[in-house]
DNA sequence: CAGCTATGCGCC
DNA sequence: AAAGGGCGCATAGCTG
């Protein structure tokens, strides 16, 4: 796709930043109020074209005859390889247009190939343009003599050809993927950005004048000059993957020097193997029962106003109060009425009108869920009901017709397989992983399309399994193997009872689970998932405790126990911070790494630059200078740092230092983000790097194909999927157990899954012995 | 008006 | 003294 962006071109067609910028909202204009016409606005385009590239219009060519373009996809071929990307009129591939394509291959010119552009004078469709058929039948010739597509962010370019011109591509290299293996701290996400930096290596760019361009979807751009940049946008793409792929060749002696051949093989047999799927996915979509989501609606909005009006009457109630506030703070940010939403208001009421005082342990003036529950105030529940229906109303239930395709009722949201940086995906438009699960109704108006069924299938405890694995410990795996609950095995050792009275449920005689519940057992399981999470979160104990209702000193005590009895789960979490202060990163079961610069920060950083005693005189060129570094200073504030304990009398310490012009960066806090992530990091990334693998098996099953079974979303440790009815018991056989094996290439704890079989998503579940 | 941060909250 | 990993997205409220 085209990752290169002309800033003041709008959002929609900067499919890049769909998704890779996550904080740029979309423009539902598409052709902005700049103050000038269309007509001014494209001259002015054409002007700086004109202007800034005119040596390079000989650089690019644009193919607008059928010939030409079977000249260059010949040549293609011959390479064995070339660069693609689309430009188009939005970011929906199955609802916006494509307006052109680029090409990109050794030796030859970059082209570009207008489709669909459109003289902004007379809306008509601009001659001497390729259609798609042509497009099409040439394209297709790329995909049959498996001609290695270089890409940037694939999964896009690779839809809309599916869908606006009907071919079904595979990329070899996705350079937006390449990076995020590469390092997935990278600042700049965009395809043009990160050639600049490192291909270009930051030199001037002479495309880089587009600030200049105004907002204007690319087929109102005339084709003489749109068809550079467009081209260009290929050509740029391929050096990018000329500069990456050194390092994810595993033949390559850089790739080797770098320490990045399992990253490589993630990249290779992971990552670009998913692409595909991932398309699917989307494509695919997840049908929206509207009758049923206006009945939801319908209901919450009525519940809502209920919430609000309950709000109000308490404001009534302390009106007195209210008022009084407003007459002594003339400037204060209360509206007429105080705005339930605004959390600024909220606190006023709080702790200024009410006199609340702040919760320990949290914001001084936080008005989130922990602090309202804590006050024993009526306004506070009434804030907290009206909250939770305004949530879900505006994130699930009033957003979600607002991105229901109209063509197939479904909704297809963007995937990004490498969302978070520990490797998992996210999902936006909707994020289909935050559904809420608790409030079942919300789940239920996403159903299997008419004669299929939903099937959910979940990992059973995937990071305790995959923590098990790291620690490589014996007596953990035999739990698993046995059959075990690890909770209750670890909750055994670390309250002194046998493993039954740990469990959860009580065993009948045939030491068979019954469904009567252990009290006592589930209290000591509790408390020994939680410890066991808590090391997995790197959370601290204090916050342990404060879960468990308990004191820090009983929760220290459990966890001291457990470490005792499973000595390796002291051991991971030692060796994960070990090997990220030496190597300055972490790795997952199958290679991927999360690199943790911050953990080799020194704990305090001294700039003496401002220091009373330094003699270094910046003016003084002719006598080389050595950089001031006042030791003996350094060593008593180390100390005085190191003596101090909290924010407070760290900030004096720093104070006391700043009169004598030494600035201390206490780089204390960093560190320890750093040490909580490592530990975390590996769980959650060999667990992603696991239900990534799955995915692969499973999308590319055969069996499973000609069954009609699709996969649909994955969320974290579960993938939904849909299949025909009439097929059900057989996917869910095959589905449950490719999952299952997915991972055993490096995971030998037994893995199992959970499957569900649904119309609606966590509906009632279907017996498929009816069938 | 767009773009940003803060706050809050849904999920695994 | 305090200590929760990873996301997306809503509204409020500020800024240029």
């Amino acid at each position: 796709m085209d990752l290169f962006t002309i800033p003041g071109i709008p959002a929609t067609r900067q499919d890049d930043k769909n998704i890779l910028n996550k904080t740029v909202k979309k423009t539902k204009k598409v052709v902005a109020k700049v103050g000038k016409s269309l007509s001014e606005r494209i001259a002015n385009i054409k002007r700086s074209v004109e202007e800034n590239l005119g040596e390079y219009k000989d650089k690019y060519d644009c193919i607008r005859e059928e010939n030409d373009l079977v000249k260059y996809i010949d040549l293609c071929v011959e390479k064995g390889i070339c660069a693609i990307d689309t430009e188009t009129t939005g970011l929906n591939p199955m609802l916006d247009d494509i307006v052109g394509f680029s090409l990109y291959t050794l030796g030859l010119k970059a082209v570009y190939i207008p489709i669909n552009h459109i003289d902004y004078i007379t809306n008509a469709k601009v001659n001497n343009q390729l259609s798609k058929e042509i497009c099409k039948k040439q394209l297709q010739r790329l995909a049959n003599n498996n001609v290695k597509l270089i890409m940037f962010n694939a999964k896009f370019d690779i839809r809309v050809l599916r869908h606006q011109i009907g071919v079904y591509l595979t990329a070899y290299w996705d350079g937006y993927i390449a990076q995020k293996l590469l390092n997935e701290n990278e600042p700049e996400n965009g395809l043009k950005a990160l050639h600049k930096k490192y291909v270009l290596k930051n030199e001037k760019d002479a495309f880089a004048f587009s600030d200049l361009f105004e907002k204007i979807t690319f087929n109102l751009v005339p084709i003489n000059s749109g068809y550079i940049y467009a081209a260009r946008d290929a050509e740029v793409t391929y050096e990018l993957y000329t500069y990456q792929k050194q390092f994810l060749d595993p033949s390559n002696s850089k790739c080797i020097e770098k320490d990045l051949l399992e990253v490589s093989n993630v990249f290779w047999n992971i990552e670009m193997p998913l692409i595909n799927i991932v398309a699917d996915m989307e494509d695919s979509g997840i049908k929206v029962d509207l009758d049923y989501l206006n009945i939801l609606s319908e209901k919450y909005n009525k519940l809502l106003l209920e919430k609000e009006a309950e709000f109000y009457k308490l404001c009534d109630k302390y009106s007195n109060k209210i008022e009084d506030y407003r007459r002594k703070n003339p400037n204060n940010k209360l509206g007429s009425m105080i705005n339930i939403a605004s959390s600024t208001q909220i606190a006023i009421l709080l702790y200024d009108i009410l006199g609340e005082k702040p919760v320990p342990r949290q914001p001084s003036r936080g008005t989130g869920e922990e602090v309202l529950k804590a006050m024993n105030n009526e306004f506070c529940q009434a804030i907290l009901d009206y909250r939770e229906v305004a949530k879900l109303i505006t994130t699930y239930i009033d957003k979600m017709r607002n991105i229901i395709n109209p063509e197939d009722g479904k909704v297809h949201c963007v995937f990004n397989q490498y969302g978070a940086a520990t490797g998992r995906f996210s999902s936006q438009d909707p994020n289909m992983q935050n559904i809420p699960s608790h409030n079942k109704e919300i789940r239920k108006m996403f159903v299997a399309d008419d004669g299929y069924v939903l099937m959910s299938s979940d990992y059973s405890q995937q990071e305790p399994k995959v923590m098990t694995q790291m620690c490589g410990d014996e007596k953990m795996l035999n739990a698993y193997r046995n059959g075990r609950d690890l909770y209750s095995e670890i909750a055994s050792l670390a309250f002194n009872r046998t493993y039954e009275d740990c469990l959860e449920f009580y065993l009948d005689e045939n030491g068979n689970k019954t469904d009567k519940t252990n009290k006592e057992g589930k209290e000591y399981r509790t408390q020994a998932k939680s410890i066991l999470l808590g090391i997995l979160y790197g959370r601290g104990i204090a916050s342990v405790a404060e879960q468990l209702h308990t004191t820090k000193e009983k929760a220290q005590q459990i966890q001291d126990k457990i470490f005792k009895g499973f000595p390796a789960i002291q051991k991971f979490e030692e060796d994960s911070k070990n090997m990220a202060k030496e190597k300055g990163f972490v790795t997952t079961l199958w290679g991927r790494k999360r690199r943790l610069p911050n953990i080799q920060l020194p704990l305090y950083e001294f700039d003496f630059s401002n220091a009373k005693n330094n003699n270094f005189n910046p003016l003084d060129f002719e006598n080389e200078q050595e950089e001031f570094i006042d030791y003996e200073a350094m060593d008593k504030y180390t100390r005085m740092m190191n003596r101090s304990y909290g924010r407070v009398a760290k900030e004096q310490v720093k104070a006391k230092a700043r009169a004598e012009g030494i600035e201390i960066k206490d780089n204390g806090g960093y560190i320890a983000d750093a040490e909580r992530q490592c530990v975390n990091a590996r769980i959650q990334g060999s667990a992603a790097d696991m239900t990534k693998k799955a995915m692969i098996l499973v999308g590319n099953d055969k069996e499973l194909k000609e069954l009609g079974f699709k996969l649909l979303i994955p969320v974290h440790d579960e993938l939904i999927a849909q299949c025909p009815l009439e097929n059900a018991k057989r996917c869910k056989e095959r589905f449950a157990n490719l999952m299952s094996i997915a991972a055993k290439d490096r995971l030998q704890v037994p893995i199992s899954c959970d499957v569900e079989v649904t119309r609606a998503w966590y509906g009632d579940e279907i017996e498929l012995e009816e069938i």
